[in-house]
DNA sequence: TGGAATTATACTCAATTTGAGTATAAATAA
DNA sequence: TTATTTATACTCAAATTGAGTATAATTCCA
C-alpha cells in the first residue's frame, strides 16, 4: 500500500497512436516522416506530461498534431504495455511504459510515404484474395517447429491461427502477432536482446520501431472486433458514399470479402443510413449516395456486419 | 518526440485489481480489510515497480497476494486512468496513474466483511427483480435536471440509461457511473475539489476510496460484455455445478433474469459442458452435475448467453 | 448504334436461430 | 398421498442468416 519512495527508478509514459484510415481498398496507417530512409517507421508518440496534459487524450492529441497533423475522429485507448525488455532498454534510463491509442480518420493522404498500407506490416492478415499462401508456406512450418518445443502454447496457436479446422478469427490480430513474436519469427523479438543472433526464417512483414507494431496489431484487432457491434466504420467514410464503397471499407478493415446482397440488407435495415437522392458517376449502373445519420450513432449497435465471407476477389464471377 | 527531462514531476503507476466472484446469487468483490470501520473500502492495489516486476501482472499478483491472498483465475487489464484530479491530489506529490485490472475467482469467502456485494456500490445495476425503483424515483429526475443544463450529454445519457424506449444495455456500467459522476450525483465527485459543497441529492450506492469505484464499474461492464462472447463464466464456477447454478451465476453477473429452457439449450449446444453422471441433492428433482471442459475453452466463443430476459424473479409463477 | 460488360438493386428460399411457451419427470415436505 | 418444488424435454412461430437468381441502369467499344 505504500507508494514508491524517492530514489526508485523513474517511470515514463509514452502515448503512441495508431491512426487508421482507408483509401480505395487500401488499409492505411499514418507514420511519422522524420526518419531517415533506412530506418524502420514509427507511430506518432510522445511522453505524457501530467503538468501539461490534463488527460492522456489531450497529450496524445498534442503529439499527433505536432508530428503528423491529422484530424482525428473516434479515439480510444487500447492497452498499456509495460513489460520489461519490450521497448526502450537503455540500462539505467527510466522505465518506459507505453499507452497505445487507436484513432480513426477519413482523411488519408493518398499515397505519400507517410501513409502506409497496414498489410505491409501484417501480410498474413489480408484474406481478401483467399488464404495468403505465406501461411502454409512459411508461417505454419516455422510455427509448428517452435510449437514442438512449446506444447503449452499449442491451444493458443490453434485459436489464434484457426488450425485443425477451427475458423480464422479475423479479430485475433494481436494474438497472432504475439505468438509470432514469442516464437522468434518477427524481427522485433531480436531487437530486445532476448536472443543474440537473428535466425532465419523470419516471417515476411515490415517491422516498426519500439513496440509500435504491437500497438498497431492491437489497434487492428480492436477495430475489426468493434466493427461488428458499433458503427465505427462511418468514421472511416467520407461525407457521402455508396453502399459498395461502404462494403469495400468493411472488407478492407476485416481483411475478408463479404456477400454483397446480404451486406446491403444488413446495412439498410440498421437505420444508420440516409439516402441523399444523389447518384455516383462511375462505370456501371450509378449507385445511390448515402450519408451517415449522426443522431442515430449512439443508438444502435449496427449488430452484424457478420462476415459471411462471400467469395474471394479472385474467384468472383 | 523528446522524452521528459529530469526535474519534471514524477509519475507513479498504481495497479488496482477488482477481484470478482459470486456466491449463491450474490455478486461479490474482494476489498482489503485494513481500513477502520468508518472509512470507505478499497481494492487491493500497490505501485508498479519496474525493477521488481517484470510485467504489471506480476506486480498486481504480488499486491493481491499480500493484501488479500485470493487465488486468481482469469486476469485481464481493463483501462489506464490518468485524468488529473480524479485520484490522489496532494499538490506537489507525484502524479498517480492507475491501471485497473479485472480478476475472476471461484473462491469467495462467504460473507466476511471483506467480500462485499457489488450491487451495494451500483444498486441501479441489479434488474433481477425488475427495474430498480430508484431509477425513476431518484436517478432520472436528478439526471434530467443536470441534462437540462448539459444538452450535449443527452445522447450519451439516452444510450447509457436506455431512455426514450432504447433498451437498457447491461454492459454500459462504466458509462452510467461516469455520467452520474459528471452530473455530480456520486460522492466521489466532491472528493476531488471540483466543487466545494456536496449537494443533495446524491444517488444511493456506497463509495470506494480513490477511483476504485470507477475501476470496479469498468470491471463489471467488461465482465458483462465478455460473458456474451467468451466462456469466462466458468472461472466463477466451482469444479462441478448444475445448470441452474450456472444460470444463477450468469444472472447475478448480468443483473437480469434469463429464460431457463433457452439458457439450457444454449449452454448444452455450446459443447463446453461435460456431464459427470452425478446428481445434486437439493429440494426438488435432482439436477445433473456438470463440469467445464477445459480443452474446449480456447475453441468456441460460447456465442450467446444472449439475454432473453425472462420474467423477473418476483413475477415468476 | 447496339450489343457486351459492368455495376447496382430487388427479390427468393431454405436452413438455422431465437423467443416464448407447454408438457412431463423426479425428487422432498406435510 | 398429494402438493410443492425443481429439472428436463419438446414444440412452434417469428426472425435472422446464408446463398442464390433475376433484373435494371449505366458505360465501353466494335
Amino acid at each position: 500500500m505504500q507508494h514508491s519512495k524517492p530514489g526508485e527508478p523513474q517511470i515514463l509514459i509514452d502515448l503512441s497512436t495508431a491512426i487508421i484510415g482507408t483509401d480505395g481498398g487500401t488499409f492505411q496507417c499514418r507514420l511519422v516522416e522524420d526518419d531517415t530512409e533506412t530506418k524502420t517507421g514509427r507511430l506518432p508518440f510522445g511522453p505524457f506530461v501530467p503538468d501539461q496534459h490534463r488527460t492522456m487524450e489531450i497529450g496524445l492529441r498534442q503529439w499527433v498534431g505536432e508530428q503528423v497533423g491529422v484530424g482525428l475522429g473516434h479515439v480510444e485507448q487500447l492497452y498499456t504495455f509495460a513489460d520489461r525488455g519490450r521497448q526502450h532498454t537503455t540500462p539505467g534510463a527510466p522505465h518506459v511504459v507505453s499507452v497505445g491509442y487507436l484513432a480513426l480518420t477519413n482523411q488519408t493522404g493518398g499515397r505519400t510515404r507517410a501513409w502506409r498500407d497496414i498489410y505491409n506490416f501484417f501480410p498474413w492478415e489480408d484474406w481478401r484474395d483467399g488464404e495468403p499462401s505465406m501461411l502454409a508456406d512459411i508461417i505454419y512450418p516455422a510455427l509448428d517447429s517452435w510449437l514442438a518445443r512449446h506444447a503449452e502454447r499449442r491451444a493458443s496457436a490453434r485459436l489464434a491461427f484457426g488450425r485443425d479446422g477451427l475458423p480464422w478469427g479475423e479479430e485475433y490480430v494481436l494474438e497472432r502477432y504475439e505468438l509470432l513474436y514469442e516464437a522468434g519469427l518477427v524481427s522485433e523479438a531480436f531487437a530486445d536482446g532476448r536472443e543474440n543472433a537473428m535466425p532465419t526464417p523470419v516471417v515476411p512483414g515490415e517491422a516498426l520501431q519500439l513496440d509500435h507494431r504491437r500497438i498497431l496489431a492491437t489497434a487492428v484487432g480492436r477495430l475489426r472486433a468493434k466493427l461488428k457491434y458499433r458503427p465505427v466504420i462511418f468514421d472511416l467514410m467520407p461525407q457521402t458514399f455508396t453502399l459498395t464503397q461502404l462494403q469495400h471499407t468493411a472488407e478492407t478493415v476485416l481483411g475478408v470479402t463479404l456477400h454483397k446482397q446480404n451486406f446491403r440488407r444488413l446495412v439498410e435495415k440498421s437505420g444508420f443510413l440516409e439516402a441523399t437522392g444523389k447518384m455516383s458517376k462511375a462505370r456501371g449502373r450509378p449507385a445511390e449516395l448515402f450519408k451517415f445519420r449522426h443522431q442515430e450513432r449512439s443508438e444502435r449497435p449496427l449488430a452484424g456486419l457478420r462476415v459471411s465471407s462471400g467469395r474471394t476477389r479472385s474467384s468472383e464471377a
